[in-house]
DNA sequence: CTGCAGGCCCTTA
DNA sequence: TAAGGGCCTGCA
C-alpha cells in the first residue's frame, strides 16, 4: 500500500526518544506495536510504502500515527508566537508526530528508561517479548515473572520497581480518565516513576499533550538558550508536541558529532 | 579503569 | 525545599 502523507518522518519519529521499537533493517522500516508488527518502507520522503492491508491499516496504523491530526496547522499556530530557536526546532524536526502508543506498554518503558540508555533500553524490552513471540507482554503476561526474571533481563535496580508496578495493577482505563494534572500526581505514587517518567508516560501513553517531559537535553537547553527560562505557558495545550521538537533538534547536534550513534 | 546514560529514592539540614 | 550520595548494567 502507497500511502503520501504529510507532516510525516518515520526516522524522525523513530529518533524522537518517544518510542523503543521502531527499528530500521537496511532500508526497511519495522514497527511493533499493537499486538502487530509492521514494516513500512520509505519510497521517498513523504511516500511510504506500508506493508499492510488497507483494513489493518485503517483499523490500526491510522489511529497509531495519529494521522486524523493536522500537524501542519498546529505548527503554524505555534509558530506564531515567533519563538526563534523552537521556530528552527520545527523546520528542523517537521515530520515529528506523537504516536498513540498503548499506555500499559508506555509505562513499562518509561520505568525501564530511567537513569539508562537507549541500546540498553530496547535490549531489555527485546528480552520482555522475547517469550511472546515479540509481542510486549500484556500485564497479567507479566504477573508470571517473578523479579529475578526482572534482573536476568537485564532491568538492573528496576527490576524491584516493575515487579511493584504489576502487582499493584494500575487501572488504565480509569487512569485514561484522569485530567493531566491528576493522572501526574496518580503516576507518582508508583514506585519509580518520578516527575520526567510520569510526564512521558502521560503524554506517550495517555496522549496528554499538556505534559513536557523535562530531562536532561530539555533542561540543558532551557538553561543555555532560554536562560533558564522557557515560557511553557504560551504553549500549554501544545507543550508536549513543542518538547519534541525541542528535544529531536538539541539531539541533532550531538549525532552529528558522534560516529557511534 | 573511570564516567555516564532520556532519574528516582532516601537521608539531611 | 534543596542538596547530595547511591544505584544495575553496558559501553566508550
Amino acid at each position: 500500500m502507497i500511502k503520501t502523507l504529510q507532516d510525516f518522518s518515520i526516522e524522525q519519529i523513530a529518533n524522537s526518544g518517544q518510542c523503543f521499537r521502531i527499528n530500521k533493517h537496511d532500508d526497511l522500516w519495522e514497527v511493533w506495536a499493537a499486538k502487530q508488527r509492521l514494516e513500512i518502507k520509505e519510497i521517498e520522503p513523504g511516500i511510504y510504502e506500508f506493508f499492510c492491508s488497507e483494513k489493518e491499516f485503517e483499523e490500526i496504523w491510522f489511529n497509531y500515527f495519529d494521522l486524523s491530526r493536522n500537524y501542519g496547522r498546529i505548527k503554524e499556530e505555534i509558530k506564531k508566537q515567533g519563538d526563534y530557536y523552537l521556530n528552527k526546532a520545527i523546520d528542523f524536526g517537521r515530520g515529528l508526530r506523537i504516536l498513540k502508543q498503548d499506555p500499559w506498554e508506555v509505562m513499562i518503558h518509561f520505568l525501564i528508561s530511567q537513569q539508562n540508555n537507549i541500546p540498553r533500553i530496547k535490549k531489555i524490552i527485546e528480552n520482555l517479548c522475547q517469550p511472546f513471540d515479540g509481542v510486549f507482554p500484556s500485564m497479567s503476561e507479566l504477573q508470571q515473572f517473578s523479579l529475578k526474571d526482572f534482573e536476568e533481563k537485564g532491568l538492573g535496580y528496576r527490576a524491584k520497581y516493575l515487579k511493584a508496578l504489576i502487582e499493584q495493577k494500575p487501572d488504565v482505563r480509569a487512569l485514561a480518565k484522569l485530567p493531566y494534572q491528576e493522572l501526574i500526581n496518580k503516576l507518582k505514587t508508583y514506585q519509580g516513576i518520578g516527575d520526567k517518567v510520569a510526564n512521558c508516560i502521560a503524554l506517550f501513553g495517555f496522549g496528554q499533550w499538556e505534559a513536557f517531559p523535562r530531562d536532561v537535553w530539555i533542561n540543558r537547553i532551557i538553561k543555555l538558550r532560554y536562560q533558564d527560562d522557557f515560557p511553557i505557558e504560551k504553549f500549554k495545550n501544545v507543550a508536549g508536541l513543542v518538547q519534541q521538537y525541542l528535544f529531536f533538534y538539541e539531539r541533532s547536534f550531538k549525532e552529528t558529532n558522534n560516529v557511534s550513534l
